[in-house]
RNA sequence: GGCGACAUAGCCAAGUGGUAAGGCAGAGGUCUGCAAAACCUCUAUUCCCCAGUUCAAAUCUGGGUGUCGCCU
């Protein structure tokens, strides 16, 4: 039996980074991060990456990896993030999924094949125009021509995921799946899937503080920084949040106080985004940290039902096997 | 004290007789290669209060209350 992955979600800001590194502390675990942002280089700031000392206390992998002119996607995330896993695992240390990232996250506890390659863009390119000159409905109306259940499914004003589902159908012939029904679960590893929130109007004002806090801490000078190394507000890496709304100000589009108002706004939304992702996971235990004396007796809460699961895991047979065992039979 | 303007959701606000636009903030949701992305849904049984006119009032009339401006 294999040691389970300790997976720990929640929203931005809301503390996950400490809980990571002291779990890993007390199980000799690793940290692999799921965060999108903090992943890249150079965006230290903006990201809320751990510090430079939280990184040498702990091994964190897929944290300050990535050149952010580089395009980057889920698709690499989950090969790297595997190969991560299964070095930890073959050390015999505890590996520790930490991050905010929704979709990296699903990569890793679904088997999702995110095998159909992007066809080099042509084919989205194409159908980008076509949908400026016919319209959205057009491009809908071809999805639902091969695909029904997918066209009721994406809204036709979505149409960055109508041209991925007729993507993955030019490319593979295949329709493209429905996560309820078609997702399962892993069978590389066992899980224990952790989630931190805290009382919304707590969260937010955490939020609000973070965002003044990482602008004290040289956001701007950061990201002038970005800009001169070659990157633009269409590279991915700066869509992230606290990049995009200072972009806006440097290019004189609105003053500085709104754009830090924009920063906390989308950052709340992020949270509450994220939240939403988080919820639909049926088999995820919640700690509301506000719930708590302290931060601190949440932390040994999340260690002690850590280790209850962990007990469980071990000493049950393993119920992916002998339902193989079953079919078989 | 006098004169005038205004009063619509948490905030900004449209509506000048026919049954409450929109924006912001907020909430809920969708998700198979940009995911800190993209997209969808919801949020005033009622317009400061009372009385009146009218088939019908946020809209017209009278009174009250409040806020702001000007004058003394």
């Amino acid at each position: 039996m294999k040691t389970p992955l300790v997976i720990i979600v929640g929203p931005t800001a809301v503390g996950k980074t400490g809980f990571a590194i002291e779990i890993a502390k007390q199980f000799d675990g690793e940290i692999v991060s799921a965060d999108s942002m903090q992943i890249y280089k150079y965006m230290d700031v903006g990201s809320a990456k751990p510090t430079r000392e939280e990184l040498a206390e702990v091994q964190h992998y897929l944290v300050d990896e990535i050149d952010p002119r580089e395009v980057f996607s889920a698709a690499e995330y989950q090969k790297s993030a595997k190969k991560y896993i299964s070095n930890i695992l073959s050390r015999g240390k505890m590996p520790i999924i930490c991050g905010g990232t929704g979709l990296y996250i699903n990569s890793l506890i679904y088997d999702m094949d995110f095998s159909v390659q992007p066809s080099q863009s042509a084919f989205r390119l194409k159908m980008e125009e076509e949908a400026l000159e016919f319209g959205l409905e057009f491009v809908h109306d071809k999805l639902k021509s091969i695909d029904k259940d997918s066209a009721i499914r994406i809204h036709p004003n979505n149409l960055r995921k109508v041209i991925r589902a007729l993507e993955v159908y030019e490319t593979s012939g295949e329709v493209i799946k429905e996560f309820e029904k078609s997702f399962i679960k892993t069978k590389d590893y066992d899980y224990i899937l952790i989630g931190l929130t805290r009382n919304r109007e707590e969260l937010y004002n955490i939020i609000n503080e973070r965002v003044d806090l990482l602008l004290q801490m040289g956001l701007v000078e950061e990201l002038k920084g970005l800009l001169k190394m070659g990157l633009t507000e269409d590279s991915i890496s700066m869509k992230g949040i606290g990049y995009k709304e200072i972009i806006g100000y440097l290019h004189g589009r609105y003053d500085y106080t709104e754009a830090v108002r924009q920063v906390k706004q989308n950052s709340r939304r992020y949270a509450k985004k994220q939240l939403t992702w988080f919820r639909r996971y049926n088999d995820i235990g919640w700690f509301n940290i506000s719930e708590f004396e302290s931060t601190a007796t949440a932390l040994s809460e999340v260690i002690s039902w850590i280790k209850e699961k962990q007990d469980t895991i071990i000493n049950q047979t393993n119920p992916i096997i002998s339902l193989k065992e079953k079919m078989k039979s």
